[in-house]
DNA sequence: GAGCACTGC
């Protein structure tokens, strides 16, 4: 069959969107904060709700999607899956979603969900749409992300983010609350996403033939989902944006950072005003690259625009991040160094030129090693024509690619799916939550592979979550329930079974929060140090856990908002993340209470008295592969296989020279092995846990 | 001896 057969174009539109229709993902800051204003006051009345949804209309008559609803409501009426590709600016995610309520009217009490990777996506697009749809937020339209449910038995439209699509999977795996589920953002083909089309492939071919799928993808890959699905067919829906020239470079460069510093400086001379957007592959580059053109902007003529030199990247403080989205004023050209934050996540105003290094980082799973790696590598021809796109949201634009031609013709069409290169302990462990007994077989949109599979299997199997015939166990379904990683989720049922719930929970909260501590500058660093061992007074001394434990006791000692935020930047620890720490201990330990129906008291004097081994030996159960020996030369050799590791420099147990054996609960390989999240190990604790259970499980 | 890309429950 050809492939242009299967494609239904429908219509073409010209440029020029009105501006505020152009917010599929967009978001007003970078700092992810839940808190957001919906639009409307409280007190609106229904009235003023159904007037502005009156003249938002307007709006939605001239989206792309809104005047092919016609045709595009036969297509998904007439089928049980429709993929759609809509480009941005298509209206896609605001719209189909409204078309379908129309569709099913009051008579079925079920729910519409839409999903989302990202948070602020999901809330977002609810408020947007609650506008529209002329109705307050969390009634009729509302949304569902973590820690914030704002929604009701009367919620008809709901959108979540995939994460809470798969929990409510883990709770009804027919999930009979909804007659249709539209999956968003397929194309960036995230692990989470990637299942849910696996747990929707096999539910509409069993119990739930009445459920009605849209997969919607913003670029091709169209054919992988149509074949997915039996051979749904293929709605695809020109977008809004304005044109992108490219441009290529004529010989290879050897020095990204030199490379783009040239360019920046060239453009600023010979094009006209608009901000520049560069894509590197991480942090290190960015601060070099940000240091040299604020050194080089000194010396540009007065007839050349000032150049504002703003890093942008997730481990960047808040405050820092809330910059590049301040528009500069006067004779200044704004030029944001970002990684691939900026390429979905985040959209910066004002962007007129993008400036692409081809390069990312990314984190690969070695499952034979247990090991993950942080590689900088070639970015994909999808990912280079998302990163061009975003130099085209508000008018014309131009990108500068600092590669050839010919080297942009070998790259990769699509970025590999996460999940081909992830480790899939959590995975497997949903689908044993579901049900599901023949894990090679399962339905995979992208099968990870059968050692990835037998490796996550037997992980399982160590840490008691499934039995020796693969059969999950008691353990497992609480493990899967929990909000964490199945290693962490043993832990926490290891503290439980212990008696020493309550410290490993403040421990395991904090272990949650990604950049909870940033990374001093080099001038701020011995200073901060400094600071940092005279509050982990025994975290100096016995590791980076019994640290986050102190560090937690300390502010949650402060008693004012004040005191915390002072103590925050004193000890250059996220603040956000804090606050995080707090509402995930939180759910934490309502979660725990559920799982063993009892009430675990959290009043309980339990301040500067905890067990420091009973709590090491809790993490031991969930991360006993990661433990490492001390050898003669003080280098550290892994328990599993011998390996070289070192000690991470963030670690508090960087300088230290005397642990006989360490505890870590990540290894990660940058420029050499390195040990994150270290603990000092006596080897009698070691001794007391050893004998691992080596029995091989099947797939099956 | 000196450093991690990005999400989500």
């Amino acid at each position: 069959m050809s492939k242009g057969k299967k494609f239904r174009k429908i219509g073409k539109t010209s440029f020029q969107p009105p501006k505020n229709v152009v917010f599929s993902d967009k978001r007003s800051s970078a700092d992810g904060s839940s808190d957001h204003e919906d639009g409307l006051t409280k007190s609106a009345s229904k009235h003023d709700l159904a007037r502005e949804a009156a003249s938002l209309l307007k709006v939605r008559a001239t989206l792309p999607v809104y005047k092919h609803k016609d045709s595009i409501m036969s297509h998904i009426n007439k089928n049980q899956v429709t993929i759609l590709i809509g480009e941005t600016g298509s209206g896609k995610s605001t719209q189909i979603p409204q078309f379908l309520m129309e569709n099913f009217p009051e008579k079925t009490d079920k729910r519409i969900a839409v999903t989302q990777p990202r948070r602020v996506a999901a809330i977002n697009l609810a408020s947007r749409v609650a506008q529209e749809y002329g109705c307050r937020l969390g009634e009729r339209v509302g949304y569902s992300v973590r820690f914030d449910n704002k929604s009701n038995a009367r919620t008809k439209l709901k959108y979540l983010t995939d994460g809470m699509l798969l929990r409510e999977i883990m709770l009804d795996k027919n999930l009979s609350d909804y007659s249709c589920v539209i999956i968003d953002e397929a194309h960036e083909r995230t692990i989470l996403t990637d299942l849910i089309l696996g747990f929707l492939k096999e539910l509409i071919n069993s119990s739930r033939q009445d459920l009605k799928v849209v997969v919607m993808s913003a670029t091709l890959q169209a054919e992988k989902f149509s074949e997915f699905f039996g051979r749904a067919p293929i709605l695809f829906v020109e977008g809004r944006k304005f044109p992108v020239q490219r441009s290529y470079l004529k010989a290879q460069c050897d020095d990204v950072v030199d490379a783009i510093i040239r360019c920046c400086v060239q453009l600023n001379q010979s094009e006209q005003m608009g901000d520049i957007l560069c894509f590197m592959p991480g942090q290190e580059e960015i601060d070099k690259a940000v240091a040299i053109l604020s050194k080089v902007g000194e010396h540009l003529g007065a007839s050349v625009p000032r150049l504002v030199a703003l890093p942008l990247y997730a481990a960047l403080p808040p405050a820092e991040q809330a910059k590049v989205f301040a528009p500069v004023k006067g004779f200044k050209r704004k030029v944001v160094f970002s990684t691939n934050l900026a390429e979905t996540s985040v959209t910066i105003s004002g962007v007129k030129f993008v400036v692409d290094s081809g390069l990312r980082k990314v984190k690969v799973w070695r499952h034979q090693l247990g090991l993950a790696t942080l590689l900088t590598v070639p970015i994909s021809k999808a990912s280079a024509s998302q990163r061009t796109g975003r130099a085209g949201r508000e008018s014309a634009g131009k990108c500068f690619r600092l590669y050839r031609e010919q080297d942009y013709q070998k790259l990769p069409n699509q970025t590999e799916p996460e999940i081909a290169r992830s480790e899939v302990t959590s995975p497997i462990l949903m689908l044993k939550k579901v049900g599901v007994k023949d894990i090679v077989n399962w339905s995979w949109l992208e099968n990870p592979g059968k050692q990835a599979i037998l490796m996550a299997l037997q992980e399982l199997f160590q840490l008691g979550a499934l039995d020796d015939s693969g059969k999950i166990t008691n353990k497992g379904q609480k493990m899967a329930l929990l909000p964490l990683a199945p290693h962490l989720s043993s832990v926490l049922l290891k503290a439980h079974e212990d008696g020493c719930l309550l410290p490993v929970i403040d421990i395991v909260s904090c272990l949650s929060v990604e950049n909870l501590l940033i990374n001093p500058s080099p001038e701020q660093r011995d200073e901060v140090n400094e600071k940092r061992f005279s509050i982990a007074t025994r975290g100096s001394k016995y590791g980076d856990l019994v640290m986050l434990k102190e560090f937690y006791d300390a502010y949650m000692s402060l008693k004012s908002a004040a005191e915390k935020d002072d103590w925050c930047k004193e000890l250059c620890v996220s603040k956000r993340g804090f606050k995080n720490v707090v509402k995930i201990r939180a759910q934490l330990l309502s979660y725990m209470e559920r799982l063993f129906k009892e009430k675990l008291s959290d009043n309980e004097d339990e301040s500067d008295s905890f067990d420091i081994k009973a709590i090491v030996k809790c993490f031991l159960a969930g991360f006993a592969k990661n433990t490492a020996i001390g050898m003669p030369d003080r280098s550290f050799r892994t328990s599993t296989t011998g390996e070289t590791i070192s000690v991470h420099p963030s670690s508090m147990l960087f300088m230290d020279r005397s642990c006989p054996a360490i505890l870590y609960t990540e290894y990660v390989f940058t420029t050499k092995g390195y040990a994150r999240n270290v603990s000092r190990l006596e080897l009698s604790w070691l001794q007391e846990v050893a004998g691992i259970s080596t029995v091989k499980v099947s797939a099956r």
